[in-house]
DNA sequence: CAGGGAAAAATTTGATCATATTGTGATTGG
DNA sequence: CCAATCACAATATGATCAAATTTTTCCCTG
């Protein structure tokens, strides 16, 4: 029926027509994603309208969003904050994880043309000069836009949305992390993805996904019990 | 350091006290998922505060909620409405639901002692006095209620709200589906988790529950391209 | 007389609403 | 058939009310 306009929304360029609490998601979720805001921390609406300059509604919309998400958490008493991981955590999350992504990846695989392989590789490329420098919000950013971008050619909305959910939900904490240990210890199957992808072997593409997410997130649980 | 008062905010009895917004959103979430909301139908605020009685910053903050669940769509232009499934949509949500799902269940199998089966099984038995009549709401409700009961004692909540995000988007059409075929032909491979629980199964409890979604998903699909 | 704890006041924060503003879709006239 | 206008719905703000936490003060006890 209404096949008509595909407006693509996710123009940077086009960001100012955006409404307020559309705007005011995006920041808030870079802010707990790449940094800013640390798992714990206590998140005021007020807080918010004054540093961000916009009134309370669109931060309240937003708060909800990312409360849906499971990007901050309802602390009971009227308090939001970002979430404090658990070991069960993070072990559910890599069970969801390596179901979920490992198929992106797999559907990825027999979409991706060389172009799009050669512009993963290049985002893999900027990626570890981020890890020689040590630049652990860089880091965060490419390793975030990496999988995101494989993602995007599953052509699969609703398994990437799923993803992006268990992203939105380590994100903070894969944080602390990079903190604690540096980035030079990271691992980065990222190669082995890449040649299997050129390899065009669907399955291998898999197998290194799940192997990239289990070597990340095991780090991550060891972070966090120690810690 | 603060352990002090872990106060049980589930609670039925004290629902009144709740946040509006919180109300509110329960209230969208059955209308959505049972019934009085069809696929397509558009949603609007102020429509919603007639009905609900409550002021707009509510209704906006339930609809924010429901949308990043997936549970409605944002139109583009500022319209916003029951999501219609494709069949690419079901397709990766029979993926994604016997993944995490069968995992649940697997889970809940070995946690579950007698009594919690026997009052699985009683939901069963009124589940199946439902369909005999033909009560389409009442088979909804205690389908998802039997899910949701098995799930809770999986003791895995972050993969319980990956489920019941799923839930969320297939609910409606599911819906449709029951309007269409009438709840005579639903299939119930109930008997067969709740004889696998009692064997302490649990990789028996995973396979029935992946019937279970795969039978009930399938006729869905068929529902939706045919319609 | 000093220290600790409880009660009450004050401040901070969240929830809701009423209202103004802006943008979108529809309708009508050219 | 296109364009200008009109009406309606959504967005956003500020004000107001309610709840919770924190601080302060006062009393009791050692």
């Amino acid at each position: 029926m209404d096949l008509i306009k595909n407006k693509s929304s996710d123009t940077k360029a086009e960001a100012e027509k955006r409404p307020a609490h559309e705007q005011v998601y995006h920041t808030l979720k870079s802010k707990i994603m790449y940094g800013e805001l640390v798992p714990g921390q206590p998140v005021t609406i007020q807080g918010l309208t004054d540093s961000l300059g916009v009134g309370m509604t669109p931060v309240r919309e937003a708060i909800r969003r990312l409360i849906s998400d499971g990007a901050l958490v309802f602390q009971g008493n009227r308090r939001v904050s970002v979430p404090l991981l658990s070991g069960r955590d993070v072990e559910q999350m890599i069970f969801a994880r390596i179901s979920i992504e490992s198929e992106l990846s797999r559907r990825a695989a027999t979409n991706m043309n060389t172009e799009d392989i050669d512009r993963l590789e290049h985002i893999d490329q900027r990626l570890d000069r981020m890890i020689t420098e040590g630049d652990v919000g860089g880091y965060l950013h490419l390793n975030h836009k990496f999988h995101e971008m494989l993602y995007s050619h599953a052509d699969a909305l609703i398994l990437s949305d799923l993803a992006e959910r268990l992203w939105l939900r380590f994100g903070p904490s894969l944080r602390v992390v990079c903190g604690r240990f540096g980035t030079q210890s990271l691992p980065d199957r990222h190669k082995d993805i890449i040649t299997a992808l050129r390899a065009q072997d669907a399955e291998k593409v898999a197998k290194a996904t799940a192997q990239d997410i289990a070597q990340g997130m095991e780090l991550m649980m060891d972070a966090l019990v120690s810690g």
